[in-house]
DNA sequence: CTTTATGATGAAAACGTTAACATTTATAAG
DNA sequence: CTTATAAATGTTAACGTTTTCATCATAAAG
């Protein structure tokens, strides 16, 4: 393994100069650092990173950690996180990426470790860990998830303004049997697209029916067992508002078996528009958010806070939209049940 | 931040014994390691890895490369991949996450760097990348896609015997007329699952119909056209397999859409039993690879390779097997157009 | 009691960088 | 030409570990 001395050896200079020269220090002759690199480059050298880092006390890494990396939530969610990081991460820069709750995984956040970490939280359980690594002085943002705690630099979607535009999409076609299949209990992102969708219902002059609340926990399955339960009440909702697409999903699939026909029968809007959501059946009219865009937002703040670390922390919530595709239509009867 | 000197001075011993303590070295009395981790404990000790690695002259970290990050493939592949890497993986280690294609990926490649690494492949355009891994001298393992140089240790899953189950499957069922979509030319899955076909065919009887070979490249869009043209040829086939679930779906779109019913009209078979595949309209009977369990088995090849570098390397084929649903039915004519 | 082996500890060097400070060389001003 | 100043380079000491080799106890053997 070549190292900057037997470099400096080969240039005839110190090895300090050789250091200056591959670093861009602005104290370098332009004639001897263009020998230098040449050199270099024609030794194939690469910098030992251990001990660069062991001096500037940096590590050069930072480190992404999920949620229950192994209940797999939406599945597309860390291609797509990872894709908006590696847009704005310096190339030199090495992401490695573990699950909260991964054994040692709390051992392992020292600052010596990381120079920056991004939690892609789902809910309120990672606050130990949150909290955790906000004491160990690292730079952090968390995203995905809206924050109660504004002195944790934070970067989620509108999940409220999410939830209001199915709502009011659903009641500006003539709904008024308007359901909601909730996400997972404890999920921030669960009670924010309720609050939203109580709001649209609200502002359409509609009381929430104690009826149309049924619980979910964000996976396929339990939009099959919630529509389910839906389906079952003597007065049907004519349109259900589900908190992710799994669920949506779910919905579908217990609606087909039942024979009951979307968008004829009854209307679907789901949230977070993964990629299947146009190839359902029908296509899925939803709510996107998008996960890298998330990612990216919060990249590029995380980097501000390394760079300054007194930053004021700021939560950024990025809007939400509703896509239309053919899982809506007008309620076939107007009223009554 | 606090070292192993501080530790030394505390428990008044040189730091040489704090750092044997600490390790686990047999040459220190019992009780004078309890003493030193418990006031290594108080102190809130972490060792700085910088030093350590600079030291050891290795990395902690084993990188996991992909092709085409950007591009994403199957969605869920990288959840998928990371968990069956972290069950295997000494939870001490880093693991880090960048696409082949990354922009320094390349130079990024580096002992001091890496102890190991994982290549999640897709295609032979990936090679470029391998061969210069391999000359770095980086303990590696290909996972996922079939290696013609024996030379490079690789685990993926059977993709010939999977078209070869696929394919018997359908004529069992009585077909007689089976297309196949193929997936992204060049890529070694997509010539092993039609070898697998061709396999399955011939071992029937039947001669492959040059008609019923139709060109996708694994996208959802892909299946939906190459679906379409199928269904243009005076005489359709009555089962269609596809090289992958992602162009199943957009073949059963197709078919949605132009009223043929599934599996009534024509059946369809899948490859990868992606979470989905159980939820689409009807369930879709499909070739199942375990992405974790590929990655599981590349991470404990590595683990061997890293330990003992004059290893052997070896090919690994995890087996893929059919899993029954709906999508599958006889044919509803035996013969003739 | 010595001597010898063995078990536990310590001192010092090394790992490959960067950074603080010192020194040389080139440039400009007198 | 000096001399002062700036630009370029060199010396040396860190950074926090592990490792080699030396030293000192302690226990076993004579």
């Amino acid at each position: 393994m070549i190292t900057i001395k037997d470099i400096a050896r080969a240039a005839g200079v110190s090895h300090t100069t050789v250091s200056r020269a591959l670093n861009g220090s602005s104290l370098i002759k332009p004639g001897t650092r263009e020998r230098i690199e040449k050199i270099a480059a024609d030794m194939n050298y690469m910098p030992n990173y251990s001990a660069k880092n062991l001096v500037t006390r940096k590590s050069n890494t930072i480190g992404l950690f999920f949620s229950s990396i192994e209940q797999g939530t939406s599945s597309s969610f860390l291609a797509d996180a990872l894709k908006g990081i590696r847009r704005e991460l310096d190339k030199n820069y090495m992401l490695t990426v573990s699950g909260i709750d991964d054994p040692g995984s709390l051992g392992s956040v020292n600052p010596r470790r990381y120079d920056g970490i991004l939690v892609m939280s789902q809910s309120e359980l990672d606050n130990g860990f949150i909290y955790h690594v906000r004491a160990s002085g690292i730079p952090l943002v968390v995203l995905n998830r809206q924050l109660d705690d504004p002195s944790i630099p934070n970067v989620a979607s509108d999940d409220r303004v999410g939830g209001r535009a199915a709502a009011d999409h659903a009641c500006e076609r003539g709904h008024r049997r308007i359901a909601i299949i909730e996400g997972k209990p404890g999920f921030k992102s669960s009670s924010e697209r309720r609050s939203g969708y109580m709001d649209g219902l609200i502002a359409h002059g509609l009381t929430p029916n104690p009826d149309y609340f049924v619980q979910g926990d964000y996976s396929i399955e339990s939009g099959y067992s919630a529509m389910n339960r839906l389906l079952d009440l003597p007065q049907r909702p004519t349109a259900v508002f589900c908190g992710n697409d799994d669920m949506a999903i779910g919905a579908m699939n217990a609606c087909f078996d039942r024979g009951v026909s979307i968008p004829g029968d009854i209307s679907l809007i789901g949230f977070d528009d993964m990629v299947f959501a146009r190839y359902t059946n029908p296509p899925l009219t939803t709510i996107r958010k998008s996960v890298a865009e998330i990612a990216e937002e919060g990249t590029k703040l995380l980097l501000r806070h390394m760079e300054h670390p007194d930053l004021k922390p700021v939560q950024h919530l990025l809007g939400s939209r509703l896509i239309l595709r053919r899982s809506v239509a007008e309620p076939a009867e107007i009223d009554g049940s």
